[in-house]
RNA sequence: GCGCCCGUAGCUCAGUGGACAGAGCAGCGGACUUCUAAUCCGCGGGUCGCAGGUUCGAAUCCUGCCGGGCGCACCA
């Protein structure tokens, strides 16, 4: 079932004999939408745009939903709703229900997206926490659309790193300090503190601090178990054996460089973890995914082609691999640049981060700006400014009208306006008529952080409302009821995208 | 040197071809016997890094330059 733009956008489609898209003019005095789909045709039709666009703003007046059609500027036809519009628009948005947004491909995909993986070598940083905020977002924006999506961390489990962390572990149980190239962080008196393999209770560990952050993996897959089934797969890629070791041929599938997959036994003669890439793809497409997104740092660019030329060499069509990056978190203390090194300690770690701004206000934070954007982040004056972060703004306009839902004595029934419609309503209404594009597009590009920027907007319309009208023992009550139940719906469904709560009560 | 990303208001950032470029924060000034003032309203604030190009139209696309971040292993 579409929703109102849609049908709109699809009735004018008709008319002009090509697809037309609605936006919403910024200046009011240009009607409640506009397209420019006249500007679009003058190519092909060879007529002046003002032409193309008189006549299908004639043709648009013939449309129950429009009052009156205008051509404006260089071309624009501009479209002023009828309140049958709005009433009507509103209870195709209440009946969609929860499914009001989602979407319905005509192909539903298997998608996995890993995410974090961050070798368990230390707690969970906040450095790692935008790469769970980010994929995890994705992943809810994908289940919306109407993907089936599981999310799956990779660690490594037995390279050199880890050797060099359990020997840390091991020098602070014998009362040593770690290794030059250990890690030194306070955490390792800790696990040093009780007996076994740290390994295992690192990862615990940092597992629960992403069910607290509300990432929650499906599943886990190990490097060393992948590596051990490269002997699978080598029969199936373009090596080559030189220094005496053994190379893929990536060059010559699209990457810039070969690289090794087994080191020379001078070097130790073991894979290297391009090996295990190699394996760990198969196994994620021979697993029946359709897609496999893999959520990287942006210290990480260089291997956007070496898995695609893996993909290749194994015989896989390269779309079904996709490597979304987003840039790094950089802290500073006072202004002071502190470098990320866990190894060294100096680093803020996820819980702390969570302790000091909870969970609402880090989640909202660390998705809310554009993947590409670097997040610089004045730990000084993170718990000070959490305060203005307009989370609260949003969650706001939700535990607002749960205390009209609750004070509401009727029940919610929706019906059509008494009398005409004002401007705040008319604004909320195509405010919220707007969510199936937004959240389409947020999950097409990738860019959960449109979900924030536009729950802002819908707040903002609903607060504007709020404050100007009454909803309950107003003579419009039950439009009004409906209204807010649609506004309160939409705002947790964006919140709920993006891993926030919305609060009963604030 | 090569590659990826970024440069928009004092600060943090939206805006991937449309109308006079937006929001939050910060600043100043107003609004609570009211369904929650974590709200609302108003004011000030801009060479969209710079220079060319494409287009009826460019913050947005292309080229070059200048700044900044991150990479260029038989580390992961």
């Amino acid at each position: 079932m579409a929703d109102p733009l849609t049908d709109l956008e699809a009735a004018l489609a008709q008319m002009a004999g090509t697809p037309v898209a609605l936006e919403r003019p910024a200046d009011a005095a240009h009607g409640d939408y506009a397209t420019n789909v006249a500007l679009r045709l003058t190519g092909t039709q060879r007529r002046p745009p003002r032409d193309i666009a008189a006549d299908l703003a004639t043709a648009a007046e013939s449309l129950p939903a429009v009052e009156r059609a205008e051509v404006a500027g260089p071309g624009f036809v501009n479209l002023f709703l009828g309140d049958g519009w709005f009433g009507g628009a509103l209870g195709s948005i209440l009946g969609a229900g929860d499914s009001f947004g989602a979407g319905s491909p005509a192909k539903a995909e298997r998608v996995q997206v890993e995410m974090v993986s961050a070798n368990p070598t230390g707690p969970m940083t906040v450095a790692s926490a935008r790469n769970g905020a980010y994929g995890d977002s994705v992943a809810r924006l994908l289940t919306f659309a109407g993907h089936e999506v599981e999310r799956e961390y990779y660690y490594n489990d037995s390279g050199a790193q880890m050797d060099r962390f359990r020997a840390s572990v091991d020098a602070r149980r014998r009362g040593e300090e770690p290794p030059e190239d250990g890690y030194h962080g306070e955490y390792i008196h800790r696990l040093a503190a009780q007996d076994g393999d740290p390994v295992p209770r690192m990862l615990a560990s940092i597992e629960g601090s992403l069910e607290r952050f509300r990432v929650h993996f499906d599943s886990f897959a190990k490097q060393s178990e992948l590596e051990a089934r490269l002997p699978e797969f080598l029969p199936r890629l373009d090596t080559y054996e030189k220094d005496g070791a053994l190379w893929a041929r990536s060059s010559a599938y699209g990457d810039d460089d070969d690289w090794v997959l087994v080191r020379s036994a001078e070097q130790g003669g073991l894979p290297t973890y391009r090996a295990a890439d190699v394996a760990y793809l198969a196994d994620k497409l021979d697993r029946g995914f359709d897609r496999a997104i893999y959520v990287l740092g942006a210290d990480h660019h260089g291997t956007r082609k070496w898995y695609a030329a893996v993909a290749r060499m194994l015989g896989y069509d390269p779309e079904r691999v996709e490597v979304l990056l987003y840039q790094l978190v950089h802290l500073t203390k006072g202004g002071q640049a502190t470098k990320m090194a866990k190894r060294r300690g100096d680093v803020v770690f996820l819980d702390e981060f969570m302790d000091e701004i909870g969970v609402d206000a880090a989640r909202w934070y660390l998705v809310s700006r554009g993947h590409d954007q670097t997040i610089e982040i004045d730990i000084d004056l993170a718990a000070e400014s959490s305060r203005a972060n307009p989370v609260y703004y949003v969650q706001y306009s939700y535990a607002r009208i749960a205390g009209i839902l609750r004070n509401a004595e009727v029940a919610v029934a929706g019906s059509g306006p008494v009398g005409e419609l004002a401007r705040e309503e008319r604004d909320l209404v195509k405010r919220l008529a707007e969510f199936p594009a937004v959240a389409a597009e947020a999950a097409v590009r990738r860019a959960p952080h449109a979900i924030p920027t536009y729950a802002i907007r819908l707040a903002d319309d609903f607060h504007r409302f709020y404050h100007e009208h009454k909803v309950l023992g107003s003579e419009s009550e039950s439009f009004r009821l409906g209204l807010v139940t649609a506004t309160q719906a939409v705002v947790e469904r964006c919140l709920g995208l993006i891993g926030v709560e919305a609060p009963e009560r604030m």
